[in-house]
DNA sequence: CCAGAAGTTTGTGCCAGAGCAAATTTTTAT
DNA sequence: ATAAAAATTTGCTCTGGCACAAACTTCTGG
């Protein structure tokens, strides 16, 4: 059974859990020992919103450790998966860019374990703290560039190639090496992986039933081990088109 | 006949060139002068690149006048449109988001007037002058809304919703009221709409040939003049699929 | 251990829209 | 005025991959 998750301050989290990270990297211990009793820390099971698009923009998020889609929902009811995001990274820093409401939805794809800070703070943290600034922006810049690379992707490739990339792009920001290969670290369907390329289901899943026969990956209910690699990336990149 | 475009400071031109342009909006006449005695100022002809994609940044550009296209090319020749910018806004400001190139080419879309300063001006600018650093941050926000609505259009519309919804954007960026409806402002050929909604230049030009014929729009040869943009709307909107 | 839920596979039909070729119109250069 | 270049239109063909249905497999909770 599913416990709920609870939401409360652990004042004994130690500095260490910040002290790595891009944002604080710069930050002597006493400032992080500030840091951390400003935050609420909390925990949310796979499947839950951190945050919903539109919703005020009331808190800016650490992710510490688990791993979100970034989703938007369309007015016919469709997700699709704007971007993902792993452990380490900022979330919801809407006042960053000027909004007072989040842009987009915050899912889940694993149990997550998130710090939080009232966004009043975000100003504090942007004057007082060195480096946190920059990091925060550079991670606004990544994240740019990436939703450009999708845009670029869907336009220009075949669902065949995307699929492929998006496997390829999964297994290098996830991948934990496993006896065979190396294996998405975090549950996934067909489905989400259809709202990530922009595609169905059903056309995901002849997909990676070829590629399993072919021995280019190994998958199982929600959890896919990439074996051949290579053989991926030249999936990824051949116009299948006229040769 | 084209004339070459040249580069110069002209050392006159009159402080309300920018007193209104928010990022400048908040700063008294005496640091306008200095920000404009800083810069560069030049005209570019259409069709040709204020920068390009992977060059080092070693410039920041206000566009002042005319119409910028940020567009990526793929390894197979294909430029995509990620997006539009028109005047009044910065552009360039890969140091805003950590990044030491551009990551994506900007084209005049009309022949453009652009102010442009070197990069290591970027951080005298954040620290000395008051709601600089905020409305870059913000157009940077919308341009990540900009292009996740991409994704998302690209992703879930038809390609006639996705033709028509760039119609009425660019209506509404740039329109200009005419006689019998409102012009898009600037030259665009089906092959820059096509690139524009991830589809062919031969698909456009048969809905806008049938929009035509139905009086929705007026074409000539790189011009659009939307007649009746509340039927673009609805051909936008409609799943045009089951019912 | 069982029943229902959640996720996956596979077959079949079908069409939106890509791709190509070619004619036509508009613009620009000389 | 004329040629060449650029942009547009239109006809035709063909296919990638969507849609729906249905069976199957794997999980989960009680």
């Amino acid at each position: 059974m599913k416990h709920i998750s609870m939401r409360k301050t652990l004042p004994h989290l130690d500095t260490s859990l910040l002290s790595d990270l891009p944002p604080f990297s710069r930050l002597d211990r006493r400032q992080i020992r500030t840091i951390i009793d400003q935050s609420t820390s909390r925990r949310y099971d796979a499947g839950t919103a951190i945050f919903e698009e539109g919703h005020p923009a009331e808190r800016f998020y650490m992710l510490l450790d688990g791993y979100v889609r970034v989703i938007r929902i369309t007015y016919t009811g469709e997700q699709i998966t704007a971007l993902h995001i792993p452990s380490g990274q900022l979330l919801g820093i809407a006042k960053a860019i000027g909004l007072s409401n989040y842009p987009a939805t915050a899912m889940c794809a694993t149990e997550s374990i998130v710090l939080s800070w009232p966004m009043h703070l975000w100003d504090v943290f942007v004057r007082e703290y060195d480096g946190f600034a920059p990091e925060a922006y550079k991670t606004l810049g990544n994240r740019l560039g990436e939703v450009h690379n999708r845009v670029v992707e869907i336009a220009t490739q075949q669902v065949e190639q995307r699929v492929a990339n998006a496997l390829l792009r999964l297994m290098t920001q996830t991948g934990r090496k496993v006896e065979n290969g190396i294996e998405i670290d975090f549950p996934i369907t067909r489905q989400n992986l259809s709202e990530l390329t922009a595609t169905t289901l059903y056309t995901v899943s002849r997909l990676l039933s070829g590629w399993e026969k072919q021995g280019l990956i190994k998958s199982k209910r929600k959890r896919i081990t990439v074996c051949d690699p290579h053989a991926l990336v030249v999936l990824g990149q051949t116009q299948t088109r006229s040769d």
